[in-house]
DNA sequence: TTTTGAGTTGTTCGA
DNA sequence: GTCGAACAACTCAAA
């Protein structure tokens, strides 16, 4: 291991002071540390004003912060572009390397590499390692060396490799004087930063996430049971924990293999959802661009009718189940993953609506927007992805609200204008009659929309759409 | 090389 | 109301 009088560890979407790869090694090949975090302009100048992430980011940052100084050390916090402002302080601080751990987004690769060339023109080393995701890249593959483009045989690859290979560990604990003594200083407030507080429910930083985890793990043996039901605390919710780096995802998987139960079986196949569409990513670059898994559908003719992808964002759409889920996004952040096939098969195949202006939405408005999985989950649903769901098995929205919010739960909480209606009647409020929807006050058109399309008609349309597309492929 | 089995999360139709 | 078949045929991964 190489050896450093001082070196920087560059915090990203880890942020965290508990198993730590990156700084991990930071402070065994070093005598002395320096964390630092960039609110970076180049990202920050392209989100609009009230983006509730960076709010979150914003607490998890400070709390990080206080956590080092608890240590006796501090976080050097810079309003900068990284690009230059992590060259430029590892020469002020006298830095002989610069850690960090890896990041696949495609925007953040290239960063990596342009700071990563203007450090080691200055003759500075770096040194950066997987930590976000268990197996990563090419770790694993298929017997012919290729990598996997379906989920099964992937997670059979997945847990055979996770049990021999067994989880790494990154303590940072017994290093923790060799963290560089800094003295407290401030930080950009939210406001100097440009933009505004969020009304934020989910607690930030390491602590918020270890309750929530603690909290799952009462939970996890019911979690293959009640996971999609969106008015049941199924889900662990540690999402945007995950996807800041709040918590160690090795420290999770470790969790659910102790436990061993179905639940927590279940649940781990999901955090290798999460490998498995990063991994997706690192060889599919250009899916960040709007490119479709499967080319020939690059070329699909959405329709897009006017106004139907606006309805949409704004829950207008008059099926009381996705826009009970569009309102849940748009107030909290957040949307049940069930919700999230619902919503998205929606508006591709019920709204004919391009997968790439629902994954756009989603990735401007979802706390954890994470590229590798929100673009995986929609080229699924709109099925142009890696084994993605076949074209003719299309989703019936009222069919879902029926199974998965039997008794409204869900709905009535997002959707109070129709606590009135019967519970038989609120998955369809148009199959009352106008008498009945007067009595309720709840009337169609006044009181909530009318369905902007039939299911039926719409289903027959999408068919044909993907029916020709395929065809073509020929 | 060829063969075989399978593919996250469904819906509709008709007997 | 319940059940099985149809929806289409292709690609992936392993044997």
């Amino acid at each position: 291991m190489a050896c450093y009088d001082a070196v920087l560890l560059w915090f990203r979407r880890d942020l965290r002071l508990d198993d730590h790869a990156a700084l991990h090694h930071a402070l065994r090949s070093s005598g002395r540390v320096y964390p630092v975090f960039v609110f970076d302009r180049d990202i920050l100048e392209r989100l609009p004003a009230q983006d509730r992430r960076v709010d979150f980011i914003h607490r998890c940052v400070a709390s990080l912060k206080a956590d080092l100084e608890a240590l006796g050390s501090s976080l050097v916090v810079l309003h900068d572009r990284a690009r230059t402002a992590i060259p430029r302080l590892a020469g002020e601080l006298g830095a002989q390397a610069v850690f960090f751990n890896h990041d696949e987004d495609p925007a953040a690769v290239a960063r990596d590499a342009a700071v990563t060339g203007a450090l080691q023109q200055r003759g500075r080393a770096v040194h950066d390692y997987k930590d976000v995701v268990i197996f990563e890249r090419d770790e694993i593959q298929t017997q012919a060396g290729r990598p996997y483009g379906v989920f099964t045989p992937y997670l059979d690859a997945w847990r055979k490799k996770l049990a021999s290979a067994g989880l790494a560990a990154y303590p940072v604990a017994p290093y923790a004087d060799r963290l560089a003594r800094l003295a407290p200083a401030s930080m950009p407030t939210l406001a100097e930063l440009g933009f505004a507080p969020a009304d934020l429910a989910l607690s930030a930083g390491e602590s918020g996430a270890r309750a929530l985890f603690d909290d799952f793990m009462q939970r996890i043996d019911r979690y293959r049971a009640t996971r999609d039901y969106p008015a049941l605390k199924g889900v662990s919710y540690l999402s945007a924990h995950l996807r800041f780096g709040t918590l160690s995802v090795r420290r999770l998987a470790a969790a659910a293999l102790a436990r061993g139960t179905s639940g927590a079986q279940a649940w781990l196949a999901e955090l290798a959802w999460r490998d498995f569409y990063h991994q997706v990513l690192w060889h599919r670059p250009d899916l960040a661009a709007g490119r479709a898994y499967q080319r020939a559908f690059d070329a699909l003719p959405w329709p897009n009718p006017p106004g139907y992808l606006q309805a949409w964002c704004e829950a207008r759409t008059g099926y009381p189940l996705v826009d009970a889920a569009m309102r849940q996004l748009n107030q909290t952040g957040y949307m049940h993953n069930r919700l999230r096939m619902v919503t998205a098969s929606f508006l591709t195949k019920d709204l004919l609506v391009d997968w790439r202006l629902g994954e756009k939405y989603f990735a401007a408005r979802l706390l954890d927007y994470d590229l590798a999985a929100n673009n995986g989950g929609w080229q699924w649903a709109a099925s142009t992805g890696c084994v993605a769901q076949p074209w003719f098995r299309i989703f019936n929205p009222v069919m879902q609200s029926q199974r998965f919010d039997p008794q409204g739960h869900f709905i009535r909480r997002y959707l109070p204008e129709l606590a009135p209606l019967p519970d038989a009647a609120l998955h369809a409020p148009w199959t009352l009659p106008y008498a009945r929807q007067q009595a309720l006050g709840v009337v169609l058109g006044r009181d909530y929309p009318a369905p902007i399309v039939d299911h039926a008609a719409m289903r027959q349309r999408a068919l044909a759409l993907f029916r020709a597309a395929a065809g073509g492929q020929g």
